[in-house]
DNA sequence: ATGAAAGCGCTAACAG
DNA sequence: CTGTTAGCGCTTTCAT
């Protein structure tokens, strides 16, 4: 691509590469008198020179690009997001971002980490979705970044959304409106779901501030999608009416969205009858129902943004605790006051 | 990272550097005798060698890498998919994929093209999401491939949709169901969105065919979400019951959502009352709504394994005509038979 | 204020 | 069969 070089530039202008370079690169241009930097610019892009990287990072030992080993790119909306808020930082600060994918496959993982070390990247992110708990693979950096997912043992810079926090959030939201017999639609299994376990800390910890005793009943597992949601909501309305619950906090906008079914088929209007929130602030779900979901945004722009701060060392970090970042409650139209008729 | 050089396994095997050269890369290994490729070997895998692709690229001049510079990563759940296919053919083929987001903006994309060129990746994948035509951005490499668009003059290999073929194959599924008054819920603006136009193309086609005269009351348009939808076929049930639709065909998967709704507000059950199909098969749309959703499937994995397959010359292909990438129906639960009250 | 020269780590002729 | 040598295109002392 880049077929003029640097010598060609400094023939042009009469100069040695070294001036070149410096006057190109900045450095020590300050040693260069103002004509001849002139000189060289012109000449430069007269020409159309564009510096070979390459070779650069071979005599400078710094590439300018960071590797990002993610194990899935396709499967999830939140991977993209995760991927801008990385990209948008290392095109801010001139890195260029190398990414592979491994689709959650340890012999593609080690390839990878091997591929990215012979590119001599100047740092690596890695990613796993679904903030999960991962054993590091052999080989990693020691100044990689975990994104979205931390190591078993620490030992290494991460960041995770705060999923007590946000089951806190949609829970107070619940509370606020007035409700005071919540369910929570919870996933399946809270070892493998993380964020299953932590939302539902979120959950009673509200609970017990506002001084509600937990009913065992309203909280329930189910598959996490639409059809799972549905079922689980149906179970929760079929429970005699002192009992049933008034309000729905969802493991994730899917489950969310088999509420709005399970509730329309039975009539109810919502939010009317039932106030739903949803987790995810899934595009394309949570703001497309009707009425749009009350959710909690997963932020992995920003876990993003975070992590190749730190990775770039524009951030400090912890390598004991995962930071923990913010889960916001987006407030749409799928949260009101109880029913009356529902004698609290 | 890679601290071990070609010199300390050279050095360690009592060889020269360019035996070990020799041995690793397997070229020329025919004239290494066996012993001294073992002790080559081992001596690499003692010392943890691993060759620096950085000082490879310099010398070879080929970099094992591709650019993919990519409008959007975040905003679609195509985008992932896209970049799936891409990723997964670099990867089968030895090279790694730098990806550059523009956002859209030509000075980012400017940017883009140099930094690439910089880095001497061996190709470049242009994409801008929406099967659009564009115009090529200024020093393009010639041998870049164009994504999901296609440039205005053509001159470039390019890949998209075939959106035509797409929505014949829907408006199809819906006449061999026996229907015969099949809506078209179009996108808003045809000269943007060259999809919509094609697909309509495909529409009128199949209903030549089947001898169906278009009635021009079933050719609407509406906003792309699902509001525009709901909207649009609240229309198309407003009419008087003979030229009232018993199918729809929508634009996109979030208008067929929308679709769901007007009807079960009227109390009609999908399939039974009213067919509908979709376009696109979003992942978390399509498979969740009740009933599941017949669609047609964008292509974008296959578009983007096309893409870089040409990319790394494994593949021929035109500069003039784009490929059009078929778009496979996915039957699911949302097309009958017409209701038989409905006199046709 | 500028240039000469060395060298980043590797590969590929060419010798031997 | 294997080693020597000459760079790939750039940056960076060190001289001048």
């Amino acid at each position: 691509m880049a077929r003029v070089r640097m010598s060609d530039v400094a023939a042009a202008a009469g100069v040695s590469t070294a001036t070149v370079s410096m006057v190109l690169s900045g450095a020590g241009s300050d040693r260069i008198s103002p004509q001849t930097q002139a000189r060289v610019r012109e000449a430069a892009e007269a020409a159309g020179y564009a510096p070979n990287s390459v070779a650069r990072s071979l005599r400078t030992q710094r590439t300018r690009t960071v590797g990002l080993i993610s194990d899935t790119i396709a499967t999830t909306p939140f991977a993209g997001r995760m991927l801008a808020g990385a990209n948008d930082v290392a095109r801010d600060h001139g890195h260029l971002v190398i990414l592979v994918n491994t689709d959650d496959d340890a012999e593609q993982e080690r390839k990878a980490i091997l591929a990215l070390a012979g590119q001599q990247v100047d740092a690596v992110l890695y990613a796993r979705m679904w903030h999960r708990v991962v054993d590091a693979p052999a080989g990693l950096p020691a100044d990689a970044v975990f994104l979205d997912c931390r190591p078993t043992h620490g030992g290494w810079p991460a960041v995770v959304p705060d999923d007590r926090r946000g089951g806190a959030a949609a829970t107070r939201e619940l509370v606020a409106a007035g409700h005071r017999r919540i369910a929570y639609v919870d996933a399946p299994n809270p070892e493998d779901v993380v964020a299953s376990g932590l939302r539902r800390q979120g959950y009673l910890q509200v609970l017990a501030e506002a001084g509600i005793t937990p009913d065992p009943a309203l909280h329930v597992r189910a598959a996490t999608d639409a059809s799972g949601g549905r079922a689980a909501v149906e179970g929760l309305l079929d429970l005699p009416a002192e009992r049933r619950p008034t309000a729905v906090f969802c493991f994730n906008d899917r489950m969310a969205m088999g509420a709005y079914t399970a509730a329309h088929r039975r009539g109810l209007v919502i939010p009317d009858d039932l106030s739903i929130v949803g987790y995810d602030d899934q595009q394309l779900i949570a703001s497309e129902l009707d009425p749009p979901l009350t959710t909690v945004a997963l932020p992995h722009y920003e876990m993003g943004r975070w992590a190749m701060e730190v990775a770039l060392g524009l951030r400090e970090s912890d390598r004991d605790d995962p930071l923990l970042m913010n889960c916001p409650i987006i407030r749409r139209d799928s949260v009101g006051p109880p029913p009356v008729t529902a004698g609290n």
